[in-house]
DNA sequence: AATAAGCTAGCACGGATGTGCTAAAAAGGG
DNA sequence: CCCTTTTTAGCACATCCGTGCTAGCTTATT
């Protein structure tokens, strides 16, 4: 047998090197060349683990929204092991916080996320997939505020997640105007107006 | 001479044929050829009236700018001539509702609106034209919430527009799960938790 | 050491894109 | 009627794209 690769390690090697591709150029240039160059592989190479250049786009998604699934829930842990109000309310934050632009880490995704997301409404395979990120930001977000005791949850829940969409766009379209301390004094001022109703 | 044409008004046609374009297959397939056959011209007349294919984006945007900011003052006219609070506030929904996706025209200017704006931020020469816009917005809701008395008004501005953004991105995107109804039931309680302080 | 399988590399194709350039067509002014 | 200039149309070139396909390389097992 030859040199032994675990495929989906390499496969994730390759959705990292279409994001480099992708946050620097856009996603019209996450082309199989610019992407094999950027992975330091040879074409065939990728193709040998990705059945079409779709397939890579669709695992690359998969993938964004997998990394970020996790550091969510990772905080969410911390959240409910929150005591004090006090406590809770830094906890919820930094939980919506995870879905903002607010340092390089999370710029990058977000930067990554807004790309692939737009182009999903051209781009009907990359459809299941970001419908899947919608649907999940809104089941977290409705956790979130079910717990808080905010009425009125569905309204409430849509409210909140468009906030953190159009924050989310903004800081990446516009850094310089919409910095993280733009963002987190936004979000701050919108959870400070939903506790006391 | 040859066949007199005005030449700003054939701009603004092809500049539609990009728009149409960009709607049905997104920003990356209005490449000239797909352009002049949507305007139904050849590659070679098109090119007649733009130094560029990058000419001809940059204008498309800046056209787009343009038709928003005239339907958005026509609006602030009306809101400036209301007498009653209640004539105010629908005044204010309705010049909002402007910037959301809320009918089918609306609702193809904020495709074109998601899909530029994005785009410029690998495309440096859309940039000026996106800050434009961008600037813009703020201006235009800063102006109703001052006159709304609101206060701490830079912050939520910010937060407003972030929101508007948001609802206009999702309604784009999830046009199904983001209704009109949907939007419109998230603009009216974020104006009224805005003036119930 | 020989073998077989996973892996890598790359050529070749048909098609699309932006652009430089040329040439025909069209039509108002002399 | 003819000339002049705008407008239209289209060819040609270099580049990039996804993909089908083949050949060579690498290495664990027999």
């Amino acid at each position: 047998m030859p040199k032994v690769v675990d495929p989906i390690a390499r496969r994730r090697e390759v959705a990292e090197a279409v994001f480099r591709v992708v946050r620097r150029h856009g996603l019209e240039q996450a082309s199989l060349r610019n992407v094999a160059d950027e992975a330091g592989l040879a074409v065939g190479s990728v193709r040998h683990y990705f059945a079409d250049h779709d397939d890579l786009l669709r695992f690359a998604l998969a993938e964004l929204t997998d990394r970020l699934e996790r550091r969510v829930l990772a905080h969410a842990e911390r959240a409910r092991a929150a005591t004090t109000p006090d406590e809770r309310r830094q906890a919820v934050a930094d939980l919506l916080g995870e879905l903002l632009p607010l340092d390089p880490d999370r710029r990058d995704e977000s930067e990554i996320w807004l790309a692939f997301v737009t182009a999903a409404r051209t781009r009907p395979t990359l459809q299941p997939e970001a419908r899947r990120l919608h649907a999940g930001m809104r089941v977290l977000i409705g956790k979130v505020l079910g717990e808080g005791g905010v009425p009125d949850v569905a309204l409430e829940v849509e409210r909140l997640a468009s906030l953190l969409d159009g924050l989310a766009v903004n800081g990446v379209l516009q850094p310089d105007l919409t910095t993280p301390d733009v963002m987190r004094a936004v979000l701050r001022r919108h959870l400070e107006s939903l506790s006391s109703r």
